[in-house]
DNA sequence: CACAAACCATACGTAACCGTATGGGTCCGT
DNA sequence: ACGGACCCATACGGTTACGTATGGTTTGTG
């Protein structure tokens, strides 16, 4: 016989859930250390029930890529939206948010989903999907700036492959002020 | 006294056999699945060989790193010396090694020690100091060209930012001469 | 030849993990 | 209140992989 005050307000799982956990196992270990059995374990349930949301391992990992890449359309949506005259602002708040030190837990996501792709079809997918997307906007705003097509694109890709190549180096103890020198360096792509 | 180990020159394997299989199962899958049964199978024998070799799987690991790192610092200072005038064409070619496609292999190599940092203790201390060799060594040649300290450390952190980036990046569709695109940003910022 | 060191195979115990089978408990509509 | 959908636990078989134990084979040396 089951005991009502026993349970202790068992939360009801459901694929978003699942999702969510599986991201923050991804930031953390990487897709290659994102198990079922792990993640189960972390939200405190059994993988009987990560069987019941999803069909296979591999059913997750399509999920957990699509959400990631809807989130990021969208948070890049919102970040170039920059009003005439605000556009040079709109990309330094883009160059400055990926090295910034809050958004830590997404750049460890951006750096495993882009490891990922090293070795998996649909994460390839995605992450090009993602960067379409992202260039696209960062390319309006420098032709709004006044730039011809070419360097505006150049820049664009200049500015994410910056970004996301400087989140992946250990330069500490290369110079005595850092935060200036990233200064400088978005200005130079920006600017 | 003879050498008794100075000629090995046999199908025997030795140290150092084991750690270029290693490295290329570390560039095509990554450090994560790097498993000593899947390499011993790879180079034909067991893995009873492999225990009389290394320790253990972590020591592998480590000589592995530092394979890596010695073979980093000795390219470096090659592809740095650059007699008085040549600087602008050493840091040029610096870049476009890094995006070369007969370089791919040593590119999957950096893409998977750096996404390997992002867990173990060994693999940052040997990113670390191959990234301060290679700043040191492009900051010099920066301050060859007449630049002061600020802007010469800047350009050598976006140099290698942005080619580990650019590495990393899907911008197949983005735009019809990626080639000249890229050479575009090597000049900006190499000039 | 004898013998030891170097090198490798085989077998074993343990552990993590995938996917399935099966059943139990909860909630909701009728 | 009853049946079914929904959510989860338990148990199981199979695979992959680590590390150890043990013994065999080859090679060089006295």
């Amino acid at each position: 016989m089951v005991n009502a005050a026993a349970k202790p307000a068992r939360t009801m799982l459901d694929r978003d859930a699942w999702i969510k956990g599986a991201i923050a196992i991804l930031a953390e270990h990487g897709a290659e250390r994102l198990r079922v059995e792990v993640l189960a374990k972390r939200l405190g349930v059994t993988k009987g029930s990560f069987y019941w949301h999803f069909k296979n391992r591999r059913d997750l990992l399509d999920a957990v890529l699509n959400f990631w890449k809807e989130g990021r359309i969208r948070d890049i949506r919102k970040q170039t939206q920059a009003e005439p005259g605000g556009e040079v602002a709109a990309l330094l708040h883009t160059i400055e948010v990926y090295g910034s030190a809050r958004n830590r837990k997404g750049i460890s996501i951006e750096a495993a989903v882009r490891d990922w792709a090293r070795r998996d079809a649909q994460a390839v997918a995605v992450v090009e999907e993602v960067d379409a997307e992202r260039l696209a906007c960062a390319c309006r705003l420098f032709l709004a700036c006044g730039l011809d097509t070419e360097e505006a694109q150049a820049r664009s890709v200049m500015l994410y492959a910056y970004v996301f190549g400087v989140s992946l180096m250990h330069c500490g103890g290369f110079t005595a002020d850092l935060a200036t020198l990233k200064t400088w360096i978005a200005e130079r792509i920006a600017r």
